[in-house]
DNA sequence: CATAATTTCGAAATCGTTTCCGCATTTTAT
DNA sequence: ATAAAATGCGGAAACGATTTCGAAATTATG
């Protein structure tokens, strides 16, 4: 309903075979300066576009890439797609995009509807569910060129882009020890997640490297209903054996904290002190304004478009290796953490 | 090089006409019960997924829908793009995104790319710089069903989904004047978005109802770089004439201007009164707590992907009337415009 | 039992491209 | 002058699905 002149049509109206009115729509040698000028002429005048179909078809290829990830409202992961859609779109490949909702079923049924072909590679980040990977590898050993950033699945054997985890976690935690926190607290998500993993050795690291007794009531494992993590937040604040530090792993617990210390008699800094992993850009403007760790977001986007499009590019010349990339994010100081 | 087995390969396999496996695996009434099972279990066996595109190109549909937004990191085009992913999954689309980034020239890319049939329809907002608009009309005009949400285009004749913006805008208006504003500013991006006209008109009507004189240099027009709207802000809070009341229209001005008002002596709300339109979640964390005018994001998207997805599973019953469907704002008052 | 009606399935066309192969015609080399 | 190579283009197959048309095989009908 929707389409307009074909090939043929248009070599009709040319008085040319269709094939060379292709090869002179893409530009082959084997075709004369003059009928190529008269093709594309006529092809601008009657309007042409190539389906897209037809080509992905005979190709084999859809010049699509399909991303996954957990949650849209996330300046995070909002950032990342900026920066895979800016290369994409220099290459002339479309997006696809998936949310999961960190609905591991989701998730599966997302990557099964991927099965097929619809797009030429993956860029992904994982569920914070995502214990069992059968799915990944099944789109995996078809071949299909993936690559995970930020919640990566360490089993597949690709390329995989995170930040330091380990190491921010652990200057943030110094951080909160220079400022004089004695009882730390840090909040994550999920305990399967390897960024979680390495977020929460980093913060162990540093409580032991402190001398700090560890205290396993300490680390609080929230879940993804915000409400409910307010309540177990609050629940721990007004405890006797209340933090007077929180490291949050991901934004939302941030703003889950700032919520439960609402309700509290507690004031921040100076009760209480806060820093998180963060790319949101209002963190400045919070009250108090939030201490962030910020990951390279745009960058991790624009580094995965780059491989995953050099690979499409040149499948026999590169492959995805096995590898670990790690950018590191950076810390901003604010009046969360700021002693007095 | 990622593809499966074919419906010829599975049709072989299973020593069948290629046309008897297809009319199975679709559930033909002409099957009988016994070859539908023995064909499902053979696909499911083998792995077999029909490939998108020869099913797209005789079929001259692609399940897929574009959604083409402004900007992606802002809490209401992400809610919206989540309502839109909602529907559009449960009836099997895909989506495909775009980013114009806020510059006209990348929108007329997009649209021009999408020209040749790669999505059955398309939900947009403009860009805040989108005057010519002929490039949508090109679209319009080929067949294509187009939807609008939020960001207009008022010459093209097909449904629109808006909030209450005139309205919204009065309302909040009338609220700064009930907290004893005296002199009311309004920050918007852009004079040819009708959005922008529509809340700059109620803010007018309101201030005029209430006997205040109408001063144009109470009327600020931003652009997209941050610091230099920051700045502008700022010269307007230094001057003598400066507002005690501001009404941002869109989300991203509200934080500029809180950056703004960090950089002088003047304190939110005893100096100064804010209110905006924002869909972010933590309007309530912000310092003050921001009182915001909520767009019913999310059933916008999904209202935009029903009427979509119903135009394209019956063409012929249906069709996008030229109409504007508005969905009302909510606005939520917190501390940024609290009388002391 | 013969004929009609109904099931059930196969052959082939089709969607719009790209590309392999072939064939003139012209240019270059020997 | 003749062979060899290069140039410019057309014909037809192929990609993988759906669908029209028609033909068997089965069942029902008189």
């Amino acid at each position: 309903m929707a389409s307009g002149i074909s090939l043929k049509e248009l070599a009709a109206e040319l008085k040319l075979a269709p094939s060379t009115v292709s090869r002179a729509l893409n530009d082959s040698y084997e075709i004369s300066e003059a009928t190529k000028k008269k093709v594309l002429n006529m092809a601008e005048k009657l309007n042409y576009h190539a389906n897209p179909f037809a080509r992905s078809l005979r190709e084999n290829k859809s010049k699509t890439i399909a991303v996954i990830i957990p949650e849209r409202i996330n300046s995070f992961f909002a950032q990342v797609m900026d920066g895979i859609e800016e290369i994409a779109q220099e290459h002339g490949y479309h997006l696809l995009v998936y949310n999961t909702h960190e609905d591991m079923e989701r998730e599966r049924k997302i990557v099964n509807l991927l099965l097929n072909g619809r797009a030429d590679a993956i860029a992904m980040s994982v569920t914070s569910q995502t214990s069992d990977n059968s799915h990944l590898k099944k789109l995996h050993d078809r071949g299909l060129p993936i690559i995970f950033f930020d919640r990566i699945s360490s089993e597949i054997p690709t390329t995989k882009f995170i930040t330091n985890d380990y190491e921010s976690a652990f200057e943030a935690t110094q951080h909160l020890i220079n400022q004089n926190c004695k009882k730390i607290a840090f909040f994550t998500l999920c305990v399967d997640l390897s960024i979680s993993k390495e977020r929460q050795r980093g913060f162990n690291d540093a409580i032991n490297k402190a001398g700090i007794a560890l205290d396993s009531s300490m680390t609080l494992y929230c879940g993804h209903d915000e409400e409910s993590n307010v309540e177990k937040i609050q629940n721990l604040l007004n405890s006797p054996d209340r933090p007077d530090g929180i490291i949050t792993s991901v934004e939302k617990l941030a703003f889950a904290t700032y919520h439960a210390v609402k309700r509290t008699n507690l004031k921040m800094p100076s009760d209480l002190k806060l820093i998180s992993f963060s790319n949101s850009s209002i963190a400045g403007l919070m009250n108090p304004a939030l201490t962030t760790i910020t990951q390279p977001a745009s960058l991790m986007g624009s580094e995965c478009a780059k491989l995953l499009i050099k690979k499409l590019t040149k499948p026999n010349h590169y492959d995805l290796l096995d590898q670990v990339i790690t950018i590191p994010s950076k810390i901003t100081i604010r009046e969360s953490t700021c002693q007095d």
